[in-house]
RNA sequence: GCGCUCGUAGCUCAAUGGAUAGAGCACUUGACUACGGAUCAAGCGGUUAGAGGUUCGACUCCUCUCGAGCGCGCCA
């Protein structure tokens, strides 16, 4: 762990343990305005011993366990100790950092199987902004667990089963394979959709042949598992275009569709009945979790198995955590879908630990996220009232990129410059996603995300180019300067050093709540650290060593850049 | 009706129970024959929806009220 904060906690660890009445006590360490960090754990512990607590302050400085790390400690209000670490001590550190490939963040330990459940489109349906919310989240979250040392399973939950499928299947018929695949590949799937429905209400006739191949679909009938899996098909080759564009990991590997736990739904039934958890309820198969109520102030139950003898997704999500538990052997599950559904996998979570299928040591956590709001503040919608599909969005994004470059830097060489515009325009995009808190629902701005000012993907982007542009004029290898000591004179190259060596923090902080927006932060703050050491220390025009110090600190500042914008999915162009 | 989530500067967003609640945009003012101005420095702007409570200390935890969004039995 290289965050001198961290380091420093550690250090008074035992100090403050040993001031304490039961022999422990947080010493309580943070960033600070005031100072390079603030010790604020002699307050609590002054007033459970009793004693004053800036004299409490005064006797952990006196301890000297900050001695070797900092150059000054003060105590300030009612007992904080401000300290001031040393340019000798973050040297130290930086040189540290600077050679390790992890960038001083630890693997960890131990490591886990984590099965991630995000993007889950529906066959036969569109994508729209909720899926890009899902998808973008669950790429940042497993790209960052895995980079912190877990086992990260993906699985793509995409809905492909259910009693829609009879009325496309007919519809692919009457269709004929040929032309429907046209539509279907070329991404029309709301046409497809739609037109079926249509079909569906106006003709009695085609109701009746889609409720009739539902039968087969369920029966297991060759040619209709056949059609089924042609509209499958044909709609994750459109998925793939998509994640293709967008650059996301998903792939054919990670479909883990809700046809493949059909087959599991007998066993969880049976399963639930032989637990004695299994209700019957006016025909239907249900369980009561505790503490759920229904509009008439009953309990809500779960219903496993519908009157009519069919199961239902409740069912299906339970086959899933059976699945993941057992199967793929997961610690823990994560659920990133919105938070509608947060109801429900409370009731999915709490019959799963009734039935002893999770518990303290293998955990499902729903990851929620809030909706995409317009101008207006409500659902974002197209002008026509329809939801945007996400293809139009990811092409808008990197149009007005397009016309940003243009604008901005019209010598870039055109090869280059086709690359350079897809990196800025998704992630313009994937960045507005991830920069606000999840849960919350936040407003869809084009201006506002590709803007170079501000906490946007583009601004951390044009740090990092910067940074770039530096070494190419200086002529020097990245790597060469990478085993040079870096001197911290100026307050903004100590400013600087502080924050890279806060990378591990920021990671952890992030996955501790699943919070993507907590990264782009620290990558935000690690940007304008950045701008203001350029703009207040010549790096080029300055003599050595101090040259070669100052590119030694942009070129470990640029490899966080780029890492941690990895970790959230964006590229780090070299120029743009 | 019950439940969940949210409410922070004019706008968009931050803020592990820590000091004077921070950024960006907008507005005002500075800094360019430029290590990439796609920038930087500074100013203006707050009863953290409201009222209680816990705490040495509350945007943060608890209770209530108000407001917004979403969910609430055999669809997924």
């Amino acid at each position: 762990m290289s965050d001198p904060v961290v380091t420093l906690s550690s250090l008074l660890q035992p100090v403050f343990d040993a001031l304490a009445d039961d022999g422990a006590a947080d010493p309580t360490v943070r960033p600070s305005e005031h100072a390079d960090a603030q010790i604020n754990g002699a307050l609590p512990l002054a007033k459970r011993v009793g004693t004053n607590p800036r004299e409490l302050a005064q006797r952990v400085v006196d301890a000297g366990a900050l001695d070797d790390v900092a150059s000054a400690t003060e105590i300030a209000g009612p007992g904080f100790i401000n300290v001031t670490f040393s340019g000798g001590f973050l040297s130290a550190e930086l040189a540290t950092v600077s050679s390790d490939e992890r960038l001083g963040v630890a693997a960890a330990d131990p490591s886990k199987t984590i099965v991630v459940d995000y993007s889950h489109p529906n066959v036969a349906k569109e994508m729209h902004v909720g899926h890009l919310r899902t998808t973008i989240i669950g790429d940042s979250l497993v790209r960052t667990l895995a980079f912190a040392g877990h086992h990260v399973i993906r699985e793509n939950h995409i809905g492909d089963w259910g009693r829609p499928f009879g009325m496309l299947i007919e519809h692919l018929l009457d269709l004929g394979e040929d032309a429907a695949a046209d539509g279907l590949t070329q991404g029309d799937l709301d046409g497809f959709y739609r037109s079926a429905n249509k079909k569906f209400d106006a003709d009695p006739e085609f109701a009746e042949r889609s409720r009739q191949r539902v039968v087969l679909l369920q029966g297991g009938d060759a040619d209709t598992l056949a059609l089924w899996q042609r509209l499958v098909d044909l709609s994750t080759e459109y998925f793939n275009t998509v994640y293709d564009k967008l650059g996301v990991l998903l792939t054919d590997d990670d479909l883990a569709g809700e046809s493949q736990y059909q087959p599991l739904m007998p066993d969880t039934l049976a399963r639930l009945e032989t637990s004695g958890l299994l209700v019957d309820d006016d025909g239907a198969r249900v369980v009561f979790p505790p503490g759920f109520t229904n509009r008439d102030g009953d309990p809500l139950p779960l219903i496993i198995q519908a009157r009519t003898g069919g199961f239902n997704y409740a069912t299906s999500d339970l086959a899933c955590v059976i699945d993941r538990v057992e199967r793929l052997d997961a610690d823990l599950m994560l659920y990133v879908v919105d938070a509608g559904q947060s109801q429900h996998f409370q009731m999915i979570f709490e019959v799963a630990r009734m039935a002893g299928w999770l518990d303290d040591t293998t955990q499902a956590v729903h990851v929620p996220f809030g909706v995409v709001l317009g101008e207006d503040r409500r659902r974002l919608r197209s002008r026509s009232g329809e939801p945007i599909r996400l293809v139009e969005l990811i092409d808008e994004a990197v149009e007005r990129a397009a016309a940003a470059i243009a604008e901005k830097n019209p010598d870039l060489d055109p090869d280059e410059r086709a690359e350079v515009t897809r990196m800025i325009g998704i992630g313009a995009l994937k960045y507005a996603e991830l920069s606000s808190d999840r849960v919350k629902d936040y407003v869809f701005d084009w201006d506002r995300m590709l803007s170079f000012d501000g906490n946007t993907g583009p601004y951390l982007q044009y740090a990092h180019a910067r940074i770039c542009s530096l070494f190419r004029r200086a002529e020097v290898e990245r790597a060469a300067v990478r085993t040079v000591p870096i001197e911290l004179g100026e307050p903004a190259e100590h400013a600087l050093a502080l924050r890279v060596l806060a990378y591990p923090t920021a990671i952890d902080a992030t996955l501790d709540t699943y919070s993507p927006h907590k990264l782009c932060t620290y990558l935000y703050e690690l940007a304008t650290d950045f701008t203001s050491f350029y703009e207040r220390c010549p790096v080029l025009k300055a003599d050595e060593p101090t040259r070669t110090s100052r590119l030694a600190l942009a070129d470990l500042t640029a490899r966080v850049l780029a890492h941690g914008l990895g970790l959230l999915g964006i590229d780090a162009p070299e120029r743009m």
